[in-house]
DNA sequence: GTATACTCATGCCT
DNA sequence: CAGGCATGAGTATA
């Protein structure tokens, strides 16, 4: 039976934080606990599945597996089989490559966790006729039951892999990464042992909304103890408990905060907000005068900004004019629908780039006419619209958001006789996030959100003059050209794995497709503000050749998604592989490659 | 060990 | 479009 070395986990675990690599610990001043470092607990549920022992997410078995050979069924053991049957999803045979998360997170096997969970629950909602009632709870069994998770043990404290301001937009994300245990529980805690006395302790929070709290523009926290209800008292047991002995231990707390999403009303975004520490607790009277606990929860100093960067955006788009160093309030000049502000906050140069806005592509010559659906109304999955069914009969995006990754993907559009608010029609009609382009130190101007974004939203389309590669001497040498010769670097990584739901795999009947002609778009004069997003060799951003239309002869457009949830300001970064002269990288991302690009981009073969 | 209570979710319904 | 409610799943507790 292969050893289990939790012990020599532990005493990794008990490292303090200041030690972690500088990307995994996003602090700059660490405060240590005034009381001894709290153990982390080993997970209970994944003893039921017997994942946690022999599992193949613990690193260190994991590579027992890889050295001894590939028979990833020797880890199972009859006992487990038993186990399997009463299960309402079974274990299955995954890819090597989905495997390698590791009980002990890090910003790799977190992202992977998220990006998969979001995939399958996608593509869960986009099955029809049968849509499942809440897809985001099904994927969380399956993947809990097949080992896919980080951090699976509690602990006090940070996460590894998890920066503060992080956003999730499912409660039970937060289970998956191990940030927060709780399905709907707003207090996780644990049991310590400390000084032969057992007691329970406070490790994260979620704060949003249920309960009357006092969000204390964002430094502080005033927290309503869980339980009781207009007539009966909040007694101190369970969570309240562990949040009075926290008071007492001083020991860092999570807090997430839950707050309405900007786009749609009715879901929630919730973002984690770093560490706290509890000063004080009392309790008082609800209006109904029952007894309620009250908590007052301290930011730790030095931690980086997360939901007061929140407040901050509110006070912009109430008022464009609080926006520090703002230059220019619309860089489309209306030509989108949602305004971009052009800001600098780095120097006081107040000059703005010099370009024409284009919405779209810019064409030199005539090209190959559309063909679209001749459908009345809106396009549904499973109707006679020939512009679905070109796509395999599922709708390419659901809930407004990208599905799966495809060499390409047939969208209705202006040849199209549906009406524009047809469900496949998601892209052509230009940028619906709130965008702003920013002067960054060293990379020039750069793009970012003031929206959080959910992974699969459209961003914007790659605009501009498109070159007519077949004209001798088309003069390409422009760094603001875009290139490409075939779908891109698209290798299953972000789509769902199909066996986790007893599918062959992602349905794509264009796997060989390929742009008739080189594609080379010039932003130099005309573009819009893709135009300013950067390179990254660890992107939250990638392109999908988009046809508006059926016909694969005719021009596709270069569509930007969202790899992953985006917080509000990160930089929208996408990987320009070989394209464009070979430049220095100063992405900062902990796989950098230094360099991108290259004198030119792929020849055609 | 197993069953059950508990909970700052969700989505759909009215 | 609030607000009610049925369903839900991990964890703690008995």
């Amino acid at each position: 039976m292969e050893p289990t070395n939790f012990d020599e986990l532990e005493v990794v675990d008990a490292k303090p934080l200041r030690s972690l690599p500088p990307d995994v610990s996003p602090f700059e001043t660490y405060i240590p606990p005034s009381n001894p470092q709290i153990p982390i607990q080993k997970p209970s549920i994944n003893n039921k599945v017997g994942v946690s022992k022999a599992s193949p997410m613990d690193v260190k078995s994991s590579h027992a597996n890889a050295n001894n050979g590939d028979d990833h069924n020797s880890v199972s053991s009859n006992g487990e089989k038993k186990q399997r049957l009463s299960r309402p999803t079974k274990k299955v045979k995954l890819s090597e490559e989905v495997r390698l998360l590791s009980l002990e997170g890090d910003r790799d096997s977190v992202s992977k966790v998220m990006i998969k969970f979001d995939a399958l629950r996608r593509r869960l909602a986009q099955i029809e006729p049968e849509p499942i009632k809440r897809p985001d709870l099904k994927v969380g069994t399956i993947m809990m039951n097949n080992g896919l998770r980080t951090n699976a043990r509690k602990r006090s404290g940070n996460v590894a892999g998890v920066d503060i301001g992080d956003i999730y937009f499912f409660r039970i994300e937060l289970c998956m990464i191990g940030l927060h245990t709780q399905t709907m529980a707003g207090i996780d805690y644990m049991n310590v042992t400390y000084d032969q006395v057992q007691e329970p302790v406070a490790v994260s929070i979620v704060s949003s909304g249920g309960y009357e709290d006092d969000d204390g523009d964002g430094k502080t926290l005033i927290y309503t103890g869980q339980g009781g209800n207009a007539s009966i008292d909040q007694k101190l047991e369970g969570g309240n408990l562990a949040l009075e002995r926290s008071v007492h231990r001083g020991n860092e707390v999570r807090v997430i905060r839950g707050i309405k999403d900007v786009e749609s009303r009715k879901s929630k975004v919730y973002i984690y907000d770093g560490l706290y520490r509890i000063e004080k607790y009392w309790t008082e009277k609800s209006k109904m005068g029952a007894t309620v606990f009250k908590y007052k929860l301290v930011r730790i100093p030095g931690q980086r900004e997360a939901f007061t960067i929140w407040k901050s955006i509110q006070t912009w788009r109430d008022n464009i004019g609080c926006r520090p160093g703002l230059l220019l309030m619309d860089i489309t000049s209306g030509e989108e629908k949602v305004p971009v502000s052009l800001v600098n906050e780095i120097d006081g140069d107040k000059r703005s780039p010099r370009f024409i806005y284009l919405k779209g592509l810019k064409f030199s010559k005539t090209m190959k006419p559309l063909v679209g659906c001749n459908c009345q109304g809106a396009c549904l999955p499973g109707s006679n619209c020939s512009c679905i069914k070109v796509n395999g009969g599922d709708t390419p995006h659901t809930n407004g958001v990208l599905v799966v990754q495809k060499s390409v993907v047939h969208e209705c559009g202006p040849s199209c006789s549906c009406y524009p608010g047809c469900s496949n029609q998601v892209s052509h009609d230009g940028v619906k996030v709130r965008l702003e382009v920013f002067k960054t130190k060293e990379k020039g101007w750069g793009l970012r959100s003031w929206d959080p974004i959910r992974a699969g939203t459209f961003i914007c389309e790659y605009a501009g003059e498109v070159i007519d590669t077949d004209a001798k001497g088309a003069d390409v040498d422009d760094e603001y050209t875009f290139t490409a010769t075939n779908a891109g670097d698209y290798s299953n990584e972000w789509n769902y794995v199909p066996e986790l739901i007893d599918e062959k795999k992602p349905v794509d009947l264009d796997e060989k497709f390929k742009p008739s002609s080189p594609i080379m778009i010039s932003a130099k004069n005309m573009g819009n503000v893709a135009r300013f997003m950067n390179h990254s060799c660890s992107p939250n951003v990638f392109w999908q050749l988009i046809l508006h239309g059926q016909n694969k002869d005719s021009f596709p457009h270069i569509m930007f998604y969202a790899i992953k949830h985006i917080p509000p300001m990160t930089e929208l970064t996408y990987d320009y592989l070989k394209c464009g002269k070979k430049k220095r990288c100063f992405c900062g991302s902990a796989n950098c490659r230094s360099f991108f690009g290259q004198e030119f981009c792929e020849t055609e073969n």
